[in-house]
RNA sequence: GAGUCUGUAGCUCAGCUGGAUAGAGCAACGGCCUUCUAAGCCGUGGGUCGGGGGUUCGAAUCCCUUCAGGCUCGCCA
């Protein structure tokens, strides 16, 4: 279906050519004046330096012909020269009652469909997640949500960080906690065991002690060094320790993606593309990209228009082992090989910017990735407590996600309790429901790319721009509607048959005119990866809901047909909202 | 030092591809529940958009400059 700015736009282009003047300059926008006019267009203003004739004389030409347009209520020309629209409501009910009809409520599919590869990098196995990983896995759901909505095939990928020093420290750690275990015993040939060693809470206590050890200890960080050399050039025990640390820390992670609703379609690992690093050097040496620079193997990726030196992008250190950078393009060469996707989106913490220019542009120079494919950083800011610095627990510790999610969790649950007697185990159910909302709008109400504060008290609150607040919204209509339902002995399905009729009421007008806008927000969110374009959208929708649902009486509606137009607003609403707490990644309870 | 991001109400944030009187929420104060969930709604107060210059019909938005803060700057990831 046609878009209504589009729609809008094509009567006021009509009305600039019949008057005498382009047809583009007759662009309708949304007004920023909603006191004025619903809808605005600027094109006189732009005319009038074209035409050398005042902007306000154009605007009341083009107004003059839209006078006896049945798309318009009202079209005037205001000075200096804006065209204030104020649409029918006729048109306007027509064109709800067609986006009620439509399954993705009027979104238009991607012309050309994308495949993409989105990357959450970051999560290291037999480390616990921490606050530090819920940004990148909180936003790489949305986006992909948004994207794959918008009908392009998108692939997550937690890619793993499952091959650095960090194996080796915990391996060297253990050979010294547990020197009996086989794995360390370098005579022994026979199979190893299947079961790990270690529990993951065994697993996530060795290795701050091994790390914090081999920065006091330089033996022991040798040792490490040397564990993660063996490791990585096939160490049978090593190999087997390795994969139990996998399996213990995979099935960890997943539990607790799972409960934050974030899931991947792929749970590669930087092991994965160790493989590729041999043949990637080769080919970076031999095609005469890379070359030695203090003894290390570089790729140059400055370019003239730097403002500053971007330093060459390294592929082996002067040791001749390989790093990050090495991993990532090799990274990148797998998934070339493998899903060929049009685009890959990195959804990393900001700092690593300057790291991924280097890796883009030498994958780029290096043709690793074809000349269309898209290769963006999506850079999150950091989240801090209330005082403004990273956010720590309260003895200045790192703050597990565990612990975050938990402590929410409680912390709703108790708001729910207080507020209703319900019972208990539905009351848990729902205040999980409700803490992931919290969590999840707080992050996202928040534009990506800036730091921003987690403040509990402000997003468990049920009051102002939260999650819990939509929810709550949501929840009132899908009771009224239960009521209508029961009331009237009607099905659900038969909702989708209701009409809505021309508004008559302001607020009732408000609110539909908002509902226009779902579309433009959700393809501004995926055009600029922004999530919080939703959020502000979803809240400027809750709000209007709210205040017509407190000056209009839904249920006592004498006219049957009135009732059953405020019904289907409230579908219509209802869908608009679940849809976009979707693309936000988290539901809305039944009752809250 | 260089680069980069940020600076908007007491606090937390929108708005930034130039448009009319800069918006929300929280906090403060005042109203609205015999009526669909008051976890709501309505209202009041609160601003040199860090400062200065420029571009133009018009600047929070674009350019320059300056101040303050964060971050980054080849053998860590």
């Amino acid at each position: 279906m046609e878009q209504i700015l589009d729609l809008l736009g094509n009567y006021v282009a009509e009305a600039f050519d019949l008057a005498g003047y382009d047809k583009d300059l007759g662009k309708v926008t949304i007004s920023n004046r909603p006191d004025l006019c619903e809808y605005q267009c600027n094109g006189a203003m732009a005319g009038a330096k074209r035409y050398h004739k005042a902007p306000l004389a154009i605007a009341q030409d083009v107004a003059g012909i839209l006078e006896g347009c049945d798309a318009f209520e009202r079209a005037e020309a205001v000075a200096p020269g804006f065209l204030n629209l104020k649409l029918s409501p006729q048109l306007l009910s027509i064109f709800l009652n067609e986006m009620k009809g439509e399954k993705r409520l009027g979104v238009p599919e991607a012309e050309t469909k994308k495949k993409i590869i989105i990357d959450y990098g970051g999560a290291n196995v037999a480390k616990p997640l921490h606050v530090g990983h819920l940004r990148s896995a909180v936003i790489g759901e949305s986006v992909k949500r948004i994207l794959r909505f918008l009908g392009h095939e998108t692939i997550g990928d937690v890619h793993l960080g499952d091959w650095g020093l960090q194996m080796g420290l915990i391996i060297a750690q253990l050979s010294e906690d547990k020197p009996e275990l086989p794995y360390f015993d370098e005579a022994y040939e026979g199979a190893y065991p299947e079961e790990a060693p270690f529990t993951i809470s065994e697993l996530e206590q060795i290795y701050p002690k091994a790390s914090q050890r081999s920065k006091e200890d330089e033996a022991f960080r040798l040792k490490a060094l040397k564990a993660t050399e063996q490791l990585q050039h096939g160490h049978r025990g090593y190999t087997a320790v390795w994969k139990h640390i996998l399996d213990v820390s995979i099935a960890d992670l997943k539990k607790n993606y799972d409960s934050l609703h974030v899931s991947f379609e792929l749970w590669k690992k930087e092991s994965d593309a160790q493989p590729y690093i041999p043949d990637l050097v080769e080919y970076l040496k031999k095609e005469g990209y890379a070359h030695l620079d203090q003894g290390a193997l570089v790729v140059d990726v400055a370019e003239e228009t730097d403002t500053k030196k971007i330093p060459p992008c390294m592929i082996l250190k002067s040791d001749g082992a390989s790093l990050y950078n090495t991993t990532d393009l090799a990274t990148i060469v797998m998934r070339m090989e493998n899903w060929k996707p049009d685009h890959i989106i990195y959804v990393v913490d900001k700092r690593q910017d300057l790291y991924f220019t280097q890796v883009f542009r030498c994958a780029r120079k290096a043709k690793l990735v074809d000349e269309d494919t898209g290769l963006t950083f999506l850079g999150f800011g950091t989240m801090n407590g209330r005082d403004g610095k990273p956010f720590k627990t309260r003895d200045g510790g790192v703050m597990r996600l565990e612990n975050l999610i938990a402590e929410i969790n409680e912390e709703m649950l108790r708001k729910i309790c207080e507020n209703h007697e319900t019972d208990p185990a539905e009351a848990e159910e729902t205040a999980k429901i409700v803490a992931l909302s919290a969590i999840k709008y707080g992050d996202l109400s928040n534009q990506a790319s800036k730091d921003y504060i987690f403040d509990t008290d402000k997003f468990t609150s049920f009051e102002g721009n939260t999650g819990p607040y939509l929810l709550y919204t949501i929840v009132r209509i899908k009771s009224i509607l239960r009521r209508f339902l029961e009331e009237t002995g009607k099905k659900r399905r038969d909702l989708d048959g209701l009409q809505i009729l021309p508004a008559k009421a302001e607020d009732e007008k408000a609110l539909q005119l908002t509902l226009t806008s779902f579309v433009p927000a959700v393809l501004q969110a995926g055009a600029e990866l922004a999530p919080h374009k939703i959020c502000g959208y979803l809240y400027e929708l809750a709000n209007q809901f709210n205040r017509f649902y407190h000056g209009t009486k839904i249920m006592t509606e004498s006219l049957q047909a009135q009732r059953e137009s405020y019904i289907a607003l409230l579908c219509l609403t209802l869908r608009t909202l679940e849809c976009g707490i979707d693309l936000l990644g988290f539901t809305a309870p039944e009752k809250m």
